[in-house]
DNA sequence: ATGGGTGCAAACTGTTTGCAAAGCA
DNA sequence: TGCTTTGCAAACAGTTTGCACCCAT
């Protein structure tokens, strides 16, 4: 459990600003959110029932929204965990690195795993952590250069077939 | 595109008796688009279409029902992209690996990567794809011990706070 | 007063479920 | 026959959208 620092927040106070968007106060209480919360990840819902607390008139869809734009600066990070709803984290300066996450078949918890190993990773995981790794799945995202340049044939391909 | 081996098909039949599931016509064919569809990944809607074309009766709740059935015997992969639908991939003997997937964030793509590299993996995607790597995500899906043995705290601990 | 931002409720979309009928062993 | 599996339609849950109002500049 972290606090937001007022370094943080005018970091993002400017990003926003930067693209023409203003820090509100809901977008401030869901960023503290994110960050008081950034060992796990946590769900719109979630977001929204926390906030909820101090802010009693906050909208459901107002934390969506801020979700989307946050995502959208790369201030969060978006996952989508075979859990059903989709699960959002804050991006700390460090965090561009690649996180792990251990996600509980049983239970669905989802903790991040302690970062710098990988090869060896897991085994650590195993004796360290008692999680049994039943599977993994890695994934880059990001965008190829032909779509980059709206040159993407790969929308057309994917309904044909 | 690959086509489905009859050694598969006996391969899985028996992976369902074992289980005391029979292989039904549905489940067939389920298992025909998805062995077809192998470089990429399916969602139970596009199942569900091409299985119509020969098979027009097929409901889509029973396409869901064997991939769940499927997912559970670990026949198939489950994935979430942050695209919405769910999608699922066939699993041969090989692919126990972790597989490492290009998610365009333009078009919404999925391709597998070669395999085999890993830390310098991201290197080879740029160079060799020509995808840019905006961010990466490493999960590993298993069960922590405490959760298997039913004493899993961590239930409690998703709702409190 | 102008534009973005918000809350609400309704709409949407992917997935799940209850049930009666059908299919196998 | 007994027990699984299926198709259908209705129910659900998470997310998105339209719109009138609100707020800060």
């Amino acid at each position: 459990m972290m606090e937001l620092s007022s370094d943080q927040l005018n970091q993002v106070a400017h990003k926003l600003q930067l693209h023409g968007y203003k820090l509100t106060k809901q977008r401030a209480m869901t960023l503290e959110v994110l960050v008081e919360e950034d060992t796990g990840y946590v769900t719109a819902e979630e977001i929204f029932m926390k906030i909820k607390r101090n802010y009693s008139s906050i909208g459901l869809a107002t934390v969506y929204r801020t979700l989307d734009l946050f995502s959208e600066l790369r201030i969060v990070r978006k996952f989508a965990f075979n859990d059903k709803s989709t699960r959002f984290g804050f991006r700390g300066e460090e965090s561009e690195h690649s996180p792990s996450h251990l996600i509980c078949k049983d239970c669905g918890s989802v903790e991040k795993v302690n970062e710098a190993w990988l090869s060896e990773l897991e085994r650590h995981v195993s004796r360290e952590l008692g999680f049994q790794v039943l599977d993994q799945q890695l994934d880059f995202i990001g965008t190829y250069a032909t779509c980059h340049e709206k040159k993407c044939k790969r929308w057309e391909e994917r309904i044909g077939g």
